[in-house]
DNA sequence: GAGTGGTCTAGACCACCTA
DNA sequence: AGGTGGTCTAGACCACTCC
């Protein structure tokens, strides 16, 4: 650290700038284990919370990990999976794998999802309006699952169906009844797939998304909208992922229309 | 709050539970003001560091922002403006404005843009691979601007050019010599954009984006790597948008192939 | 000048992990 | 048992804003 009285920067900042460079330079590696807050507040000569308050803003930024009783680590990045434009696309239905379950394999890991519930519900306004269907009725189905790779849960997703679609197949069942997933049932009833519109955000996790998803400090989630339509242009199915951002990214590679 | 006997969280944590219960039914609107650090210890009787504590958890989830001798605020939601996969079709090219511009006026605001710098460089590994350029020479022409809506910075975007297109165009100049922009440049140069390629993930800012983008806690940015692709499927340009989650989203409506 | 958030200290107790 | 992080306290001083 450089002359600390001219810095007029809080203790905790030069601390925390300290210690990202020393990240950054490849002196803690990835993984490694970082000197204790007590070591570190002697180191400083400054009081263990403000070395507390250091770490927390790295861990903030996703570079450290805290945990309690074993020290302060530096943060290993995940190998990302990537959802793709191309998941729905058909020429994946040969492997008979969805494009998550591809990628798990590819990074050497089982994936699977659990459905947390299946319910016919009143739709909310936008809802509504997207699926075009009543405000009034319980119109929608919807479907919540979590899915995971290996042990880690990696997307919650919300599926909302109209139920003019839904019903009489079976979609009220956990087992979804097709050997194409839910969108071969979405065939059998006449909506070939033709477009999809996906809406894009980040932002951070509310409470409940960390219980969900196992998610650390400093971890934003990505949310997509997803609407499918059918060869008519007409929306049939709106799902919404939140994904962890440290083991998800999106690819799109799509013509210029 | 309640019973804090039983309570096995941590003071600090209750005590954001229930301010973001209060935000999120509504006792404090949009904007307003929370009572202050030192009239909260109080009520709670906790110690006001306890509080600030409290009051970071809920900052970092985006919820409230702190401003320094003023008080805290409920953060006040800003309307997306909407990147779109649709911001290189050639329909937007009738009206002379750019995607950009075009959502920014929507929104009644004034959009712009300011070059950084300009320089040709040595491209590292990765974008020399995918650029198809060499690793060993100066081979690629960076352009980084900011982009802003009215006075806030919205995106920081870095362009790379394989020097063997961007010589004799006069892309060294800050002026872009084209009326349809810089894409107008590799058009007349014989690269007609023909599928694009972006590749989506999130992350917290590094203190050089917080600087640049204005950022306040819990913002995440969102880190696009767009690829241009000619008529015969070569890249020609890359381009890194990093975005502020809070005013950003991106928008993907594109046929299933 | 009064009020607000920003930060720091020194010490304390707890929960958790490893051995 | 001993070390580690998690949290809380009470008090202090500072920088900023508003009147």
């Amino acid at each position: 650290m450089t002359n600390q009285t001219e810095d007029r920067r809080p203790l905790s900042r030069q601390i925390a700038d300290e210690l990202r460079n020393e990240i950054e330079s490849g002196q803690h590696a990835s993984g490694a284990k970082l000197p204790s807050q007590r070591q570190l507040a002697e180191r400083f000569s400054a009081a263990r919370n403000t070395v507390d308050e250091a770490l927390k803003i790295l861990a903030q930024e996703g570079l450290v990990v805290a945990e309690h009783g074993r020290g302060v680590f530096v943060r290993v990045k995940q190998p990302l999976i990537r959802l793709g434009s191309d998941r729905y696309s058909p020429k994946h239905r040969e492997t008979g794998l969805s494009p998550f379950l591809i990628e798990c394999a590819r990074q050497g890991k089982v994936g699977r999802f659990e459905v947390l519930n299946i319910e016919r519900i009143k739709p909310n306004k936008e809802l509504a309006k997207q699926l075009h269907v009543s405000e009034k009725a319980k119109s929608v189905l919807r479907r919540e699952n979590v899915f995971y790779a290996d042990a880690d849960p990696v997307y919650r997703v919300t599926t909302w169906i109209p139920w003019r679609i839904a019903q009489g197949t079976g979609l009220l069942q956990e087992e979804v009844p097709h050997q194409y997933g839910i969108h071969g049932v979405f065939e059998e009833k006449g909506h070939v797939m033709t477009r999809i519109n996906d809406e894009i955000t980040a932002r951070m996790p509310t409470p409940e998304e960390v219980r969900y998803l196992n998610l650390s400090p400093g971890i934003p989630v990505i949310e997509v909208m997803h609407t499918s339509l059918d060869q008519d242009g007409e929306p049939y199915e709106v799902t919404r992922f939140v994904m962890r951002s440290d083991m998800n990214g999106l690819s799109y590679n799509v013509p210029v229309e």
